[in-house]
DNA sequence: TGTACATCAGTGAACGCGCGTTCACTGATGTAC
DNA sequence: TGTACATCAGTGAACGCGCGTTCACTGATGTAC
């Protein structure tokens, strides 16, 4: 690794920008924050979003971010929040049509992974970027940002094990179980995308109508189960 | 984030190596393998392997590493062979014992998100971090390190369907979206570890059962399916 | 209408850090004569 | 057996980089009198 193959400084100097006027300083703020996303989008990478890179893609010296946000943590967790905003009006937008609950969830899966592949950047600093504690360590995580897309899952879940269209279960582990099989179809395409992948569209299909059809059918004997069965939270 | 909250600093000084003896120069390479991998294990993180850490624990001049390998890259590659074969070694020896093709995939389903979640650092850099070409890019897949662990899932698959435990299917698209479940299970949870999820046990159970099982049963009205059907690669 | 003053919205320069990489060098060791 | 020499296995110091963060400061602007 060349100490020039380092991650790319994008070159996003519109000039200086002009000084808020007296009682308008919240509108950097903002400023800010859209410049991350872009960063984010130009270079479909997370490690292109630093203090200084943001300061310099609004026209602004590093120091003035620390007048809106304590630290680096505080900043990623709004740029998250905004992100997570995003996905969630992403997946309600696509399920809107939906025809019955199963195609509700086909349309979320689908949602979810087309989101994923378009927003690089932004995906990564949601779902694969570690969160050990930081400022949201203390955060329960319904106020967490991300919880209400999850909770949106989790109801369409029940609406299709109410219309008996999934066999009745614990509707929190089998949005957990959607989430974690869609969320792999993303980030491997992602991570390894020289890998000869079949096509997005067929992947997506195929994993998560063998899950749906799987969740569909009734319980099977309790094979590979764990002792006692049942699903016990951690 | 203050500086002092970088990514931990091991102090994993045994003082100095003593030089090899002439003729065996080689022997720093297997070192500095070995400590790079410790590096991985002691801090679960990808980003404590640099350099000037591996050299430092094995106690030579980072100048030394370069003796040996190119450049970080290349390092990091050969990392990675090694993980692959513990990793695909750990698969084998889970699936070793397993009674019919069925609970051979539970097996191997189980194998992998337990070495995912022991080693998260080996986990990280064989399927969390992006290999955007680098060395391996004119590499071919197939001799790719990981393309025997791929290769050994495939065969299992198509054992699956042989015996007509799983409906006849294209093995090589029914084996990536196994991969894919199970990927997804593994790096959610290192990648959010305070979220509330069910037991690692119940959840690994809950997402491979629901695939197989749907990938058992006998094809469903192709509902979702792209408009010609079929697995049309990328 | 004029002026002193407080405050707001920043700036500029520096801090110390760890990083990948290069390059001239050194000292021990084996070998040829 | 002795000695010059080539080579091997490194070292040490430096390069320039970008990073997060701090701190003393500045200049425009609104406001009170």
């Amino acid at each position: 690794m060349a100490p020039a193959a380092r991650p790319p400084t994008i070159p996003t100097d519109p000039g200086r920008r002009v000084r808020s006027r007296r009682g308008e300083g919240e509108s950097l703020r903002e400023e800010v924050l859209a410049a991350a996303e872009r960063l984010l989008v130009a270079a479909g990478n997370e490690d292109a979003v630093s203090i200084r890179a943001v300061a310099a893609a609004v026209g602004v010296s590093p120091a003035a971010i620390y007048l809106h946000f304590p630290d680096k943590d505080a900043l990623m967790s709004a740029v998250c929040g905004r992100v997570f905003r995003m996905f969630d009006a992403a997946l309600e937008e696509a399920a809107a049509g939906a025809t019955d609950p199963i195609d509700d969830l086909f349309r979320r899966a689908r949602a979810y992974v087309r989101f994923g592949l378009a927003n690089p950047g932004q995906y990564q600093i949601i779902f694969l970027t570690k969160k050990e504690g930081g400022r949201l360590a203390d955060v329960p995580w319904e106020e967490r940002p991300g919880a209400e897309a999850y909770a949106h899952l989790v109801a369409a879940v029940q609406r299709a094990m109410d219309a008996g269209a999934l066999r009745p279960d614990d509707a929190d582990l089998v949005a957990t179980g959607l989430w974690m099989c869609v969320h792999g179809v993303t980030s491997l395409l992602l991570t390894l995308p020289s890998f000869p992948w079949p096509s997005v569209e067929a992947l997506v299909c195929h994993v998560v109508q063998a899950q749906l059809r799987g969740l569909a059918a009734p319980p099977a004997p309790a094979r590979g189960r764990p002792p006692r069965g049942g699903s016990p939270r951690a």
